[in-house]
DNA sequence: TAACAAATTTAGATTTAACTAAATTTGTTT
DNA sequence: AAACAAATTTAGTTAAATCTAAATTTGTTA
């Protein structure tokens, strides 16, 4: 596994934010970084002056930014994580609305040791080849308060 | 359930340690404040006089805090987030150490929805007569990088 | 091509939460 | 009680990330 410096959070949601632009759009604009990122845009020329200076983009003055190979890296990984994450939100119940930006805000602060799991668990369950039976319980359990009887369950042959 | 205005995270920080350690020693010094956070006096002081005008603590200088009944609350819904998400991490396998640091910095950034879902869904494990399958399964499939074949299960009766 | 509008950048201010160094208060010890 | 050490506070600085207002650049249109 890579290793990328570690960045302050709110340099990750830059990053984050251009690649996700230039994968949707083909690039990405100063004035599309601040409204995706509810900033203004003078806070998006600073924090790209200061991006490029650790080698995360390029960026050219009145041009426009581009992810460097550390930069595009360090977006993978975070779009890993935050994919990890908002899956296993969904799993659990929680509306795509709120997981989104719950995965958006967690994915900067979660240890490498906690993404490793929780990507596997995510893994785990989606590799069932169907909708396991903890996952129906639990939400028969949400809906009741109660725990489905105890299954008492036995292996055919 | 009860509101309580959103505090930064830094601030929520304060407050749950300030907590802990009331419920530890009885008290809360602003020595002890600063060696738990990791930051100097001076800033511990500066927070107290901050949250002391939000009304989440009584500050008298140079005499100590506690909590008002407003910093109670806040404190207590903390413990619980912060509770269920360090269970909810060591039961996919987080070692104590990381769920504890884990938990620490996700419960300031999620939302009402994720953590409901995700308390429910600790409960619901927790009130399993034994360690539920899925869980085995997954160990299982941590280790062996494989799904245990689909177990097939009858009802008994 | 000159003028204009939109996008971007610069310059400088603001906020939050930290820091250091120096001053003050408290409590203990002689 | 005086002196001292430890704890706390004050004063002033710093860094990150934001903002507004004003200047600059770009690209389009008359």
């Amino acid at each position: 596994m890579v290793e990328v410096n570690r960045l302050s959070e709110t340099e990750e949601g830059y990053v984050e934010t251009i690649h996700g632009l230039i994968r949707e759009h083909g690039y990405a604009r100063v004035t599309d970084i601040a409204y995706a990122l509810d900033v203004k845009p003078p806070s998006v020329t600073n924090m790209l002056q200061k991006l490029d200076a650790q080698k995360f983009v390029t960026y050219t003055r009145y041009r426009g930014v581009v992810l460097t190979s550390k930069g595009k890296l360090l977006a993978e990984i975070l779009e890993q994580r935050h994919q990890a994450l908002k899956k296993f939100l969904i799993m659990i119940g929680v509306s795509k609305e709120t997981a989104e930006k719950d995965a958006c805000e967690i994915e900067h602060k979660i240890n490498r040791e906690t993404i490793g799991k929780l990507t596997r668990f995510v893994e785990f369950v989606q590799s069932a080849p169907e909708t396991p039976l903890f996952l129906k319980h639990f939400k028969e359990f949400e809906k009741t308060g109660k725990r489905p009887r105890h299954c008492k369950l036995k292996k055919v042959e």
